[in-house]
DNA sequence: CATCTTGTCAAGAAATCACTTGAATAGTTG
DNA sequence: CAACTATTCAAGTGATTTCTTGACAAGATG
């Protein structure tokens, strides 16, 4: 019947999006894609991948429809290509995190600090923004921060953290946050706090998640 | 570093779920399953494949955990493992809709009835449920109405339809579902109520996309 | 225009995946 | 317990995917 074909043609399409989720690289490049625009050889460099095989996972991405690409001088600049692919990555994660008894087992296993450390949950952090109690840092690499961050947040990037941390003010909180959950920035950040006296915690929220939600962001363009 | 080390597992992880959802006809047997539970042989001849096929992809989407099992006397009853898996399966949907062009033009190709017939926008029906205005009909198969509906609509299964036909009132309007927008049952439905006189619509909403939204629905336990 | 930089394309080897077939297993029923 | 049903497993083959290497293309720069 051509009621088959019909259907088979449809979830061929829809199998073309999931084949281009199929690939741990390929995820990892839509990680940092969220996070802000990167050219090619920046993308290879933070995957470590070379940059011919970069270019040919971007390609699977592309025709999926999940980045677009523009030129910019020699260079190409690749992008997530709307809000609802940052909503899908975010909400493959979150069924990973779920169910793969693995991925919380990895993430317990990289838990910086000592047991127990106080983390401020996901979706919290919007309650806490009162700049007389706290200061949120932003500890992700600078362009991120500049492609978009949380409404008020200071730029710390972690490896500016150690000459920087005269600017701190230690009469109040320190909320750290980075690329999302099982990012390990702000966790860091935090401990290298702590060993200096700094009232500080980290959020599971990052990026990601807070532009997801909608909540107040401030983005510029591509840097 | 033993960081990337640990990031590379974290996305292999993540690569096991959306390897799961590679394959066109794997995302079939999602489908049919965001429905309602089905023991294998249903499946198998739901999505037209041999039975050791299916079983074999059902494994694979019960290691990625997007689907559980569980006997059921002498056969195993398959089920989404839960809803953040729904979510997830509409999210790609809606991906793939947004951004290929290809299965919006197969949806048009599809279309039934004359150009611009008149449909109810997905998430608009909630508003038009005035039971002395409206008959809300499901027309999927009686299981999947049994496994869950939306309150207060009547089980008419299209291949019953021209039979009940008698049952239907023609003083109010009749408002069509069936499984979700790339579904044709209503609109095949609301063809032949149409040529019957009747005053009837279709819906682009579906189950799958009410119980993801929420809004009130009855489910009994498996059939 | 020659040269450099950045990114893409093409070809091939190794690994993985999909589907078929036929055998094996778990549970049910006479 | 023998026969039967529903499902899973194992092996094999053909197709697809991944990564590497080296060549090619487009834009910038002297």
């Amino acid at each position: 019947m051509a009621d088959r074909e019909f259907k088979q043609a449809l979830y061929r399409e829809f199998a073309r999006i999931g084949s281009a989720l199929a690939s741990d690289r390929r995820l990892e490049i839509l990680d940092v894609l969220a996070q802000a625009p990167r050219h090619v050889e920046a993308l290879a460099a933070e995957v470590d991948m070379s940059v011919a095989n970069t270019s040919q996972h971007l390609q699977v991405l592309k025709e999926a429809r999940l980045v677009t690409s523009e030129r910019d001088g020699n260079r190409v600049l690749y992008r997530l290509a709307d809000e609802a692919v940052l909503r899908l990555w975010l909400d493959l994660r979150d069924v990973a995190s779920h169910q793969l008894a693995e991925v919380t087992m990895l993430a317990r296993s990289r838990e910086l600090g000592p047991e127990g450390e106080e983390v401020v949950p996901a979706g919290e952090l919007a309650q806490l923004r009162v700049p007389a109690e706290v200061l949120v840092i932003d500890v992700r690499p600078r362009v991120e921060y500049d492609h978009g961050h949380i409404d008020g947040a200071l730029s710390i990037p972690l490896d500016e953290l150690p000459e920087r941390i005269g600017e701190l003010p230690r009469d109040r909180r320190i909320v750290a946050y980075c690329r999302g959950a099982y990012c390990t920035f702000a966790a860091e950040a935090v401990a290298i706090l702590r060993a200096q006296g700094f009232d500080a915690v980290r959020t599971d929220d990052g990026w990601a998640e807070w532009r997801a939600a909608g909540a107040g962001t401030r983005t510029r363009e591509p840097v």
